[in-house]
DNA sequence: TAAGATTGACTGTTCAATCTTG
DNA sequence: CAAGATTGAACAGTCAATCTTA
């Protein structure tokens, strides 16, 4: 059904043509790392610790500042997620006492978000075991030189998603 | 806080290291991406479509086939995705006339997914400017030999991933 | 009034239980 | 009993409203 006759018609003709074949194999497998990467690392950290991607970066981010303590806007650019689910992930972050909230004393406007010790010690925990997971699905199978090119195509697409989104 | 002293210490010395520094600065280009890139394209297709991720590639899929017709199972398979997610999205494609189903003559423990004319017509319509964001936000962006390189590593980070997860 | 932040309703995915066919 | 498929409850993320501080 609907094979390619080799005539031009203006709409409906054969399959809806994707893209060129060799975009298309290419699009098919990196759409299939889209798919299937990151529930993989979301479930060896709900295994391994049950936490999530977002709550554990989370940890992760407050865990860089010297003073363990980052705004919940910083939090949430950063995090490259919208600053309502960042409000959600740190309010179970917060039941768990992870992390703890208090408003900036400078400028009541802002909310700092502060890793506890007790979330520290979480992270502490559980990074190696996430860090071997990263390691073992992306690192281990790069080849040498393979790391840079990727992360400058990743960067360049990158700038392409926020080109196209101007203000999440 | 926690900075590092030079001295080894068996657990909690500073914070903990994730990666070398040109692999985390590579990983957190690749997951910025694996975060951004499929919302993006999702919202593309809700805004133009009003359809998710998987229930396009569930139409592109089926009509893909001579007869427009897959197994449930076959489709899952196909999409990366879990029978019982693949249940939900058909069932959502079927009460607004996409696709129908009905069990295998052959064998009635399959069920046949299949794409109906408001389905194809759906698709024809949709595809195009779906392809044309995923050209503008990925493939207008590579250098030329970028493509190969890419998918050749997409292949090996995915064969890695179903070797960790053996059967999802 | 604007920016930061929170909330609640809604939607899609997951997980475990269940049903059905061979 | 096993494989294919479906279902419903639980849960995370999104979106639009709302609240608060300056």
């Amino acid at each position: 059904m609907t094979k390619d006759t080799g005539e031009q018609r203006a709409v409906d003709v054969g399959r809806p043509r994707w893209l060129k074949g060799d975009e298309v194999s290419a699009w098919m497998s990196m759409s299939r790392v889209l798919t299937l990467l990151p529930p993989a690392l979301e479930r060896q950290l709900e295994r391994d610790a049950d936490l999530n991607w977002m709550e554990y970066h989370t940890l992760a981010m407050l865990s860089e500042q010297d003073d363990h303590t980052m705004r919940m806007s910083q939090l949430a650019e950063r995090a490259s997620a919208s600053l309502s689910r960042l409000s959600h992930v740190v309010k179970r972050l917060e039941t768990q006492g992870f992390v703890r909230r208090e408003p900036d004393l400078t400028d009541g406007r802002y909310t700092n978000a502060i890793l506890t010790i007790a979330g520290y010690r979480k992270l502490v925990e559980t990074a190696p075991s996430h860090v071997e997971t990263v390691r073992k699905l992306v690192f281990d199978v790069l080849e040498p030189g393979e790391m840079e090119a990727l992360k400058a195509a990743f960067d360049r697409i990158f700038a392409a998603v926020e080109a196209a989104e101007p203000h999440r």
